[in-house]
DNA sequence: ATGAAAGCGCTAACAA
DNA sequence: TTGTTAGCGCTTTCAT
């Protein structure tokens, strides 16, 4: 399956030692300096490359000097491919999620790219997919290639992910808690979101709501339905599997219509923004007929028609503090608590009170 | 600045030879099996392990199958580090861009990394975060640690670019065209784009355009800028300072009522939602009183109110071609040729007829 | 302060 | 078909 070839470098001879067999195939990148070299160069030993480079201060200044010039004659760099295995380190860091496109990933990838950017560390990004095996592998993988692992994994068992916990440590869970698993998680109070969606809901009046539910399976999803029906004991709630795409949501406002909603909760901001689009093809007035509620607060939620009442969640303060418990973990401090954000109610224009009727 | 410690392993002694000298650190991930452990279990030498590793076809059944059994017992994996060594190779490519939370550079991001995931590559992402400088720092970096690289650099001259081409290749640069850079291109016709949207417009009727102009020094704000210019002979055209992201259009609104513009030709689909939201605030009627244009097509686009007019670009095309083009280089084909994609006009509810006042 | 040498764990010529 | 051996390019004792 690979091409090989390549064999168009011929000089090379370098080894002090004078080894008995010279000649070898090479994937040298054809032209890269070596440490050897340079060393050569400045008429010093391996070693005292390796100092300088590491900036060790037992390096007389001007050997140091010497062998700086040398280096930047040759314009030379440490292959990281060799410090790697010499370190037993890669200065990466791995992400795993379900899907790129989704806005909430998409934050923690920010705030983590941007954490780790500013401490030097290197981002190996991997899709899921939203499958659940593909998940464990890939991060199972991605782990085995850096030095930790951001997981965003909504979809694996929690059994499957407890069975290989030790071969992904260290890692840090996000958007998920799971029991038992040693690692921090760092999740959002979905449960305290929905409550909040719905006290502002039934406190304009509303009784008969609608909700719009998430992808079967996702752990998101599961979590706030159940705060939804937890948080609506008398009242009528109509669930709709919908989905979390924007059109998902938009095919979803006939049904919300047909039932008579005065309220839909949307499991996130964009099926929410879907169905705010299909109920006004709808002829239905929002706020004035019915209210919709989205989830996450994405950046576009502030943007659509009406504004989108919504509860805001800390998408890249997510991926900043993944790196803090990351980086912890990987000097053998501890992982701290776990932490659950408090979303925030942001209540804007596609809310308003329950039409009397 | 960095922790060391560890050294909780003893058990060590492997290294058939019987070195000389035996005690060392270890920076193993303290458990991991190593190949000549599997070697010692299944009784072979480590080459053969490694050729059942790698499915060499010359390995007989009973010693492959003896090997394999070492090896699932021991829970072993090769490690990607000694691999990268050995075969100066990484498995990893890496993408570089300006911004992850550009809907531009998250479809490349997206086309890429499944692209690249099927044919079991990984995928290292980082950010430049718009910094012309930071973007060769960054792509220099990334490149040393993969086997290719596709960068997305509108920032960055086209001269420091050629200076460090050799370095980087191979590679595919994205969103833009440097004549003179030995790589492929995968770019957009902005120019192309703009025509249709002025022929749209003029169509229409407008007369008097604004355009929200993006950040100053991105290329292809240049490039659009220049083509509207190109396109609008006898035309008022006036150019409106303003940027790439939603809060930017929505504070241009006044300005645009102020020109007396009948049409607004965005810079992007961000700033075009933007001024569509700030215009309404202000009471002025999206079609009716003024006409409004994105570009990009980003999801977001057919969600507004109204929908978004504005020419679709391939976002995740690029991303899965970038990993076409790259593919073939890494084998030493050739890169083939610059494409650039043509847009394509997409009127939605945005637009329409020039008011007559 | 500097160098010699022994690996890190794997692959691939080459020999048998 | 299998083993031996010489690296890949770096770091790090240990001895000087």
């Amino acid at each position: 399956m690979r091409a090989s070839t390549e064999n168009g470098d011929q000089e090379r001879d370098r080894d002090g030692g004078g080894g008995p067999r010279a000649g070898r195939r090479g994937p040298r990148p054809a032209g890269a300096a070596t440490i050897s070299r340079v060393a050569e160069a400045a008429g010093v030993s391996r070693a005292t490359v390796s100092r300088v480079m590491n900036g060790s201060p037992t390096v007389s200044p001007e050997l140091a000097a010497r062998v700086r010039a040398a280096a930047e004659a040759l314009d030379y760099a440490p292959s990281p491919a060799a410090r790697r295995l010499a370190l037993g380190r890669t200065g990466t860091i791995a992400l795993v999620v379900p899907d790129l496109g989704n806005p909430l990933f998409q934050g923690v990838l920010r705030g983590l790219s941007q954490a780790a950017g500013k401490a030097g560390r290197q981002l190996l990004v991997a899709e899921s997919d939203e499958d659940p095996e593909e998940e464990v592998i890939l991060a199972l993988e991605a782990r085995r290639n850096s030095d930790g692992l951001v997981l965003a994994s909504p979809r694996a068992p929690a059994e499957r992910l407890c069975s290989i916990g030790e071969r992904l440590a260290p890692f840090v869970l996000v958007y998920r808690e799971v029991p038992g698993l040693g690692a921090p998680s760092l999740s959002i109070d979905n449960a305290a979101g929905v409550r909040d969606l719905v006290a502002h809901l039934t406190g304009l009046g509303h009784r008969r709501l609608a909700y719009l539910a998430g992808p079967p399976g996702s752990a998101g999803n599961a979590e706030r339905l159940a705060a939804l029906r937890a948080a609506t004991g008398g009242l009528e709630v109509t669930v709709l599997p919908c989905g979390s795409m924007f059109d998902d949501g938009h095919a979803a406002a006939p049904a919300v219509v047909e039932r008579g909603a005065s309220a839909v909760v949307g499991f996130n901001d964009m099926v929410a923004s879907g169905v705010l689009t299909g109920l006004r093809e709808l002829g239905v007035g929002v706020p004035d007929d019915v209210s919709v509620t989205g989830f996450d607060d994405i950046p576009f939620a502030r943007y659509t028609t009406p504004p989108l009442t919504t509860v805001s969640i800390p998408k890249s303060e997510l991926g900043r503090q993944a790196w803090e418990r990351l980086w912890a973990l990987m000097n053998g401090e501890g992982g701290g608590y776990n932490v659950r954000y408090q979303p925030r109610l942001l209540v804007r224009g596609s809310t308003g009170p329950a039409p009397s009727r």
